[in-house]
RNA sequence: GGCGGCGUAGCCAAGUGGUAAGGCAGAGGACUGCAAAUCCUUGAGCACCGGUUCGAAUCCGGUCGCCGCCUCCA
């Protein structure tokens, strides 16, 4: 049975989809007001492994990813650059594809924008006015918090403690009935881009475009919304009240929310500076690296971004590759003679195992764990001389898994060629070595590595490969 | 100040009532001409104090420390 934890229940909660079969889900992608960053990453990961995890069970899986593309911030580097905000937006929305790509995360179903959804925004705004939980004021348009009985059920907060916390930091907005009230829609500045709407000229709010959005691509009751545990005050609870305010009707059934990515024990944000790109973690490791270390934690965890970290991760996903490689010189490629044959009893065991983790809020942490112990039977098999068969068995087990992680999907098609010119070399050193030459062995095997590559004394003979990746 | 969460071996990290997964690092051993890879062996009683229980890392209370949210933010 798989349970997942639900942030409005407060506890893990059996999934039962909304409609037989399917599964919708909507995460909250990001404002592309700069370029991303690791913190980025997460929420693009965890949202692929949900979905990698649903279509193993047999689920038809819609995923959507919403980009804000139109706020303060975003305005406000346009200006400073002198272009037009699309393509603030648009070149960062370019930067988040392209990183979601070196992850070997799988595009997700839509990616909408909240500036081509003004027709929708402005609808779902003008049903809170008519139902009288919004009001208009000097050209604002805000939701009424008081009107709204469940407010504060998400982030387990309830007014009058906003308002204490509140009171010190927030400036009196006299455009605002009071001061809990939030902006659905905000009038425009001379200047600004800005939408027609029966408010007069201004563009969305930032909380709306998720309500308006979500239930477009995914009707008005769906499966699972997700994002980072900052979203859950004020973004996710507004969300909430708009939703309910407007259909009466509930809104999801999992929130689902992740730990963010801490950089020496801090919050990684935009508006201190205080962040890794991801354009510099991506020219530093490898993708497996970064995607390895990323779900090693759970993802409801805070994780700790460091370099040391991250090398950490580096060795492990080598243990996964020296074993692809030893099984490839083993047994053959993968896909190549794949027998039927029934994988063995320990591995069985601990494919139940991986899947009971996953079943348990997609614990990959624990499934992770269960992974190496994988590798371990794997590599004690080959030592032991099983059974061809079987080994192609097991290794195809450790493939399925591995697939529902997204994990090392570049072993499959590895290149492992090598010129002949090192071919030769190793063949050399070979000759060397069974002439009991150690000095020649060693001088040929110290200019491989000068040349940028690994030579491996295997029991079926020495074998070279390119060193780093 | 209010709300939420966390504190497990040198480091990272699972485990949420029955005597602590896994990874990295370290140590010893096997294999190897040497190495690489691999395999075997090896480490903690779970921040602290008190309570509930036959039994707690796991539940309750308190203390200390750390983090997040309350303001744009994955």
């Amino acid at each position: 049975m798989l349970r997942i934890y639900d942030t409005l229940a407060g506890k893990k909660k059996e999934f039962v989809p909304v409609h037989e079969g399917k599964v919708g889900m909507y995460f909250c992608g990001m404002t592309v007001q700069a370029e991303p960053h690791v913190g980025h990453m997460r929420v693009a990961l965890v949202s692929d492994v949900f979905r990698r995890y649903f279509r193993y069970k047999g689920y038809d899986v819609t995923l959507v990813i919403n980009f804000t593309d139109i706020d303060d911030k975003i305005i406000e580097k346009a200006e400073a650059e002198g272009v037009d905000y699309t393509a603030i937006a648009q070149r960062n929305i370019d930067k988040f594809m392209e990183f979601l790509r070196f992850l070997g995360a799988e595009e997700a179903d839509q990616y909408p924008r909240a500036t081509a959804h003004i027709t929708e925004i402005v609808a779902l705004v003008k049903t809170l006015v008519d139902k009288g939980f919004a009001y208009e004021s000097g050209g604002d348009v805000y939701f009424e918090v008081r009107k709204f009985a469940g407010y504060g059920k998400l982030s387990k907060r309830n007014l009058d403690d906003l308002i204490a916390g509140a009171s010190e930091r927030v400036d009196i907005d006299d455009k605002k009935r009071n001061p809990e009230d939030f902006c659905l829609w905000k009038g425009a500045k001379e200047g600004e881009p800005s939408w027609e709407s029966p408010w007069g000229q201004g563009r969305p709010g930032w909380h709306i475009e998720c309500s308006a959005m979500s239930t477009k691509y995914l009707g008005e009751h769906f499966d699972i919304h997700g994002g980072g545990t900052e979203l859950i005050f004020p973004h996710h609870e507004n969300e909430i009240a708009q939703h309910e305010a407007a259909t009466g009707s509930p809104y999801v059934n999992h929130w689902v929310h992740h730990g963010l990515v801490n950089l020496v024990g801090e919050k990684m944000s935009k508006s201190t500076g205080h962040f890794k790109t991801m354009e510099e973690i991506s020219g530093r490791f490898p993708a497996d690296v970064v995607r390895f270390y990323l779900l090693s934690t759970h993802y409801r965890s805070e994780i700790e971004f460091s370099d040391e970290r991250l090398s950490e991760a580096g060795v492990a996903i080598k243990r996964f590759e020296n074993l692809f490689r030893a099984l490839v010189r083993n047994v053959g490629r993968e896909g190549e003679g794949e027998s039927a044959e029934a994988p063995s009893p320990d591995v069985s065991d601990l494919k139940q195992k991986f899947l009971g983790a996953m079943d348990d809020d997609l614990n990959t942490a624990q499934a992770i764990g269960y992974l190496f112990e994988l590798v371990r039977a794997l590599n004690s098999e080959m030592e032991s001389g099983t059974d061809h068969a079987l080994l192609r068995a097991d290794r195809g087990v450790l493939r399925e898994l591995l697939d529902i992680l997204g994990l090392l999907q570049h072993t499959k098609v590895a290149d492992e060629s090598v010129p002949d010119e090192i071919v030769k070399m190793v063949q050399e050193r070979s000759d060397a070595r069974d002439a009991k030459d150690w000095a020649k062995a060693d001088e040929l095997r110290a200019a491989i590595e000068e040349a940028g590559y690994l030579v491996e004394d295997t029991e079926t003979g020495s074998v070279a490969r390119k060193a780093k990746g």
